[in-house]
DNA sequence: GTCTGTGCAAACGCTTTGCAGCCCT
DNA sequence: AGGGCTGCAAAGCGTTTGCACAGAC
C-alpha cells in the first residue's frame, strides 16, 4: 500500500519543496515535511511533535500546518477522533492522490484505500480484514446562496 | 427533503421513546428529543443548549447525548467542523435512515442527501446548487488484529 | 428509599494567540 | 536590516468530571 506522497523526503528535498511553494526553509518546516513524508498514515500534531522529540514547540507545528494547508501542501483528515490528522498532498496535481482511510475503532490503526468507487471500497476493505464497518461520506461546498 | 426522523415529536411522544429505550423521562431528555426531532439538520450541543434557552446546563446535554448514543438513538456526525453534531436515528431499524450531508463552507448551511450511491450523489448535489465540492469518505471498523 | 439525573465549578485536551527575541533571505 | 519564524505562557473552545442536591421510579 503506497504512501500518500510516494517520496520519502530527505532534508534537502524538503527544503526544495518549501522553496517551490514559496515558504522559508526553516528547521521546523523541513523536519515536519520529512516526518510527514515518511508516514504511511495521516499524523496528528501531537504525533508529529513526539517524532520531533520536543525539538520545537507544539504551537509552532500548529502554525506551520496552517501555512502548509494554505498552500495546499497538505490535507486535513478527520477520522472521527477529537483531533485532526494531516497528510502530504504533494501529488495532487497529478490527481494520483485521491484516496480515503480505514481506521480501527479499537487500536486506531489506519490503512489507506486508493480507489474511489463504492463497490471497490467494499471489496478492498473486507480484504484488509476489517469487520463491523461503518462509513461516513460527507460533502462540503459553496451553496447557491454564497456563490 | 425529509427530516432524518420523519416524526416531529411532542413531549408525550418523546417520553414514550425514552421509555422504549429504557431511559427515564426527565425534562431535559424530553426537551432534547423534541428539539432534535424538529431539526432538519444535525445539531451541535451548543445549538441544542440555545434552543433550550439555558433551561438546563450544557454539561447535562453532553451527558444525555452520551446516553442516547449508547442506546443508538442518535448519530454523531462530523462535518469538518471543530465540534460534533447529532441527529436522531430512530428509523435505523427500517434501514430508511442511511444518508449523508452537504455543508456550505461559507455559511454552514447543511442539506441532507438521501441516496447512498456515488453517481446519484454527484447529480443530486449539483441540483442543490453547490459548487467547489469536496467530499470525504471515511471508514471505521475493527481490524483483524483487534477482532 | 434508592438510584439516576442535574447544576455548578473545575479540569481536560486540542488549538489559537500575544509577545519578545531569533533566524532566514 | 527587515520581516518571518519561534518559544513561552496564557487563553480559547468544546468536552468531561467530581460533588452535592434534586428528581424519577
Amino acid at each position: 500500500m503506497k504512501n500518500c506522497c510516494d517520496h520519502k523526503l530527505d532534508q534537502t528535498q524538503a527544503g526544495e519543496v518549501l522553496a517551490n511553494f514559496g515558504l522559508n526553509r526553516t528547521k521546523t518546516k523541513i523536519s515536519i515535511l520529512v516526518v510527514l513524508s515518511h508516514s504511511k498514515a495521516p499524523l496528528s500534531v501531537v504525533e508529529i511533535h513526539k517524532s520531533l522529540k520536543n525539538k520545537c514547540d507544539i504551537s509552532t507545528i500548529f502554525r506551520n500546518m496552517a501555512q502548509f494547508k494554505e498552500k495546499n501542501m497538505i490535507h486535513e483528515v478527520n477520522l472521527g477522533e477529537d483531533f485532526s490528522r494531516f497528510e502530504l498532498a504533494l501529488n495532487d496535481r497529478k490527481n494520483e492522490a485521491h484516496h480515503h482511510h480505514v481506521r480501527c475503532r479499537e487500536c486506531s490503526t489506519i490503512s489507506l484505500i486508493e480507489k474511489c468507487d463504492l463497490d471497490l471500497f467494499e471489496k478492498m476493505i473486507s480484504k484488509l480484514g476489517f469487520k463491523e464497518m461503518e462509513h461516513s461520506l460527507e460533502f462540503t461546498g459553496i451553496c447557491s446562496k454564497c456563490s
